[in-house]
DNA sequence: GAAATTACTGGACGCTCGTACGATACTCTG
DNA sequence: CAGAGTATCGTACGAGCGTCCAGTAATTTC
């Protein structure tokens, strides 16, 4: 006789199920962050969240799971709570500046998941070594921005100029942001939202 | 009776040793760019350069060793290369356009190196968790750059504006462009040093 | 309050890692 | 061309990894 080993698949998770994922998809994010994903093993999450290795074992079939569910979650609530920000501006200019105040004050108030989810984009791989998030997967978040710049062209605010490097220089500026604020946990987001704004404001506007 | 397990230590080393060690970072890099550097083991490096795992044991005490001795390469190399195109400009301007081609170009033409360094510095850690590289220890080189538009902003030809975000959004930008490249390795290098040039120069210029 | 389900534990498994080592092959030098 | 020094190999070791599993504790159900 098999005694389970996993959780049940449910309609409803039970109460302890949905907090014990939680704690562990948190324990799992603060431990990455902190000693990077090559060295966050089972043991290290689960001796942060208190629990047994096996838990996790119990709550996640395999770490893959664990990591992509962590992957999941951050992306699905922090393009949600930014789209809702920036979508009724009435102006490319507005747009932008809102774009970049929305970005950086996300990444300035969720640290640990920015910094966690980053390194998991990074070196999560399959077995054979290909990245299981390729580069290629942040295409829709470039050509989405690449748009705000086509507007701003189509309306007269901006210059002509290749909106593709535009938007990459701009998905590039809000990733360094996260980068120096591991460095310097004191920066100044407002200071580094000014300065960016006006920056690629500047650098897309129509000669005056 | 012991038999020597390391390569002795010489004033001028021996051809066979200067080959095998060149041969061994080479294939490092290589293995490191391909599969990332947590899945970059001695067997891996050993296999690609056709070699026992035990040769590398050989020359580099340890894998640190080893590591170290790759990321130092690439820097005296990579800093002398890029210092000496750079250093006679007449203006601050021109300057700033030789800062970016040089940049890109350098990174263009040494792709896997490139590749290689970039994910020993963001995954190479200490047995307790913390880099061995850390953002900090890029400041000089922030520093640097940001010297390049205090300058601009002393002859008047850049705006007031804060030379050190500045100075971090053009790191941004050619480090963006290494990663794009991986992407897409047909990205055509001199339309991105066009668009970054402008961009910037209209982003850090007076206005007219 | 007994039975059934859910939640958790500690330990064992097979695997790969980095390192260490004894033995063997190659290559100079006298 | 013998022998010392140099270079390479295969293998073995302990540690840590992710996964598995039989068994126990806790909670829910009837």
């Amino acid at each position: 006789m098999r005694t389970k080993t996993s959780v049940a698949v449910r309609d409803t998770p039970t109460f302890i199920e949905a907090a014990r994922r939680a704690q562990i998809l948190n324990a799992a994010l603060e431990t990455i962050a902190e000693l990077g994903f090559m060295n966050a093993s089972l043991s290290q999450i689960a001796k942060r969240a208190g629990i047994s290795k096996s838990v996790i074992g119990y709550y996640f079939p395999a770490k893959d799971d664990l990591v992509r569910a962590a992957v999941d979650q951050f992306y699905v609530t922090g393009h949600t709570t930014m789209m809702g920000q920036v979508e009724h501006s009435t102006t490319a200019t507005e747009m932008l500046r809102l774009y970049v105040r929305t970005n950086v004050n996300y990444i300035d108030q969720n640290r640990v998941a920015t910094r966690g989810i980053g390194e998991i984009i990074a070196n999560f791989r399959t077995p054979d070594g290909q990245p299981v998030f390729r580069i290629e997967d942040a295409e829709p978040m470039v050509q989405g921005t690449a748009a705000l710049f086509e507007w701003g062209q189509k309306t007269g605010e901006f210059r002509p100029f290749d909106t593709r490097v535009m938007a990459v220089l701009l998905r590039g500026a809000m990733d360094t942001f996260g980068q120096q604020l591991s460095v310097n946990p004191e920066l100044d987001a407002e200071n580094y939202i000014n300065e960016v704004t006006e920056t690629f404001i500047r650098a897309a506007r129509k000669e005056s």
